[in-house]
DNA sequence: TTAATAGTGTCTATGAGACAGTATCAA
DNA sequence: TTGATACTGTCTCATAGACACTATTAA
């Protein structure tokens, strides 16, 4: 949040407000956005610029900044436009995680952040980079985790956004949307694995994914490997299904 | 939100802001307050005042207001101490939803809320009222939702709170913070049975309380009916815990 | 033919749902 | 003793998990 390359410059017209005249918190935007690159869960994030007296300078921190109240309808455009700039996107899967705020998050002053969460096929991606623009690239979930020196409380968000992933795997089809389309069970399989961090039986992963009846077959799909795997489509790309019950492996008490 | 009860008017001395100088939106938090009473759930509204040129004067809307930045530490501070204000509660069970922001909620400009949900037991509850404050009383939320006349963007917002009330319900131990302590497992069963609009099976109800683990027994407990039932207390009131199936009834497919 | 991966069949144990039964209180 | 509510036992059936099996491709 709060980067220089996406705060406007331009000066606008004052808009008429009836408000009252006591200070606002500083109100931004930030999206954590997922993906599965090299068998890891990993993560957007971008370094902060070196230049100016921003705060968490050359720090690492989550794709976000200020709304724009002229250019930002809502807040889901808001968290649209910032996604788009970073990996040019234009649909992912985009749910809201939370926010958070609070008087000591930003040196500058109070400051309450709106968190979205993005799950994105890394596939061909072409990230944002140079000119701007700070870097942006994909890190292991994993080592974020364990490092923790992100600029504001993003470590925090990183946390809860992955808390929040792991477990929607456990009953949801979330991670379908982690995958380019046409997707393979077998595709689809190994993502799940590798999220929920453990192996899943074949079948009983087939069966379930084929009942809840949010795929559609579009022919065999030659992969990488020797036989053709049947290739599906989501049925509906705006939200995942929830299973009847968890995934668990039977030693569970 | 925007109540201007809650607004503070004192002058407070400039502080240091080295940000950029856009306008922000407005930040409010509202909160969604449920109880069961009568049978039925309901969430608790406040009566917008009519004074001033306030938007919205006479309608009902959440309890909630600007973010106090001289008062309020974080988000959550600011949404205990409203739900305080309205209720004299202390300790509810209080998760966040979600926020709502854009530039056309507000008559008044762009806004953002940061939406908090609230579970308490009704029995023996002061409201607060007259005064300064605004009416407040409990709603059944099914006329409210019917009625779809409340300020702002509030409607939307307590759809949001019933639909993940219910669907929690159906896998999490939520309703027993609808109860004061001890509770029994028949009213908890009655609690679950008035929110998910179904009967439930005793029998399996009670397996499946107790396999979660997450009460324990403070004796029997003389009710309103001839034999006494066993008394529980949560074990923590920090959070529900979540069961490993959802309730269904046989006939899902 | 063989290797590799895609996909299916079958057995079993768990446990939820249904419902009938027993226990313990007040009147 | 009766009525009312608290609580328990038992039967059945769906299905997740485990794992062995068959199918279809490339080399």
């Amino acid at each position: 949040m709060v980067t220089k390359t996406t705060r406007p410059s331009r000066s606008r017209p004052p808009a008429p407000r009836r408000a009252p005249a006591i200070p606002m918190p500083f109100t931004t935007v930030d999206v954590v956005i997922f993906s599965v690159l090299d068998d890891a869960l990993q993560v957007l994030l971008v370094r902060r610029p070196r230049t100016g007296d921003e705060p968490f300078a050359g720090r690492l921190a989550l794709p976000g900044g200020f709304v724009d109240i002229e250019l930002d309808a809502d807040l889901a455009a808001c968290a649209q436009r910032k996604l788009r700039e970073k990996t040019g996107v234009a649909s992912p899967y985009l749910e809201q995680l939370g926010s958070w705020g609070g008087a000591k998050r930003d040196p500058r002053g109070w400051s309450a952040t709106h968190v979205y969460f993005a799950l994105v096929a890394a596939q061909g991606m072409k990230l944002a980079k140079g000119g701007n623009a700070a870097d942006v690239a994909w890190f292991k979930v994993d080592d974020v985790l364990r490092k923790r020196d992100l600029a504001f409380d993003h470590g925090q968000i990183v946390q809860a956004a992955v808390e929040r992933l792991r477990s929607k795997v456990e009953y949801t089809s979330l991670p379908a949307f982690l995958l380019p389309e046409p997707l393979t069970l077998p595709q689809l399989q190994h993502i799940y694995e590798v999220v929920l961090g453990r192996p899943v039986d074949k079948s009983g992963f087939r069966t379930r994914m084929l009942a809840a009846r949010f795929l559609e077959e579009t022919g065999l799909v030659d992969g990488d490997s020797n036989r053709p795997a049947m290739g599906y489509r989501l049925i509906s790309r705006r939200a995942a299904v929830t299973f009847p019950r968890t995934f668990s492996p039977r030693d569970a008490d």
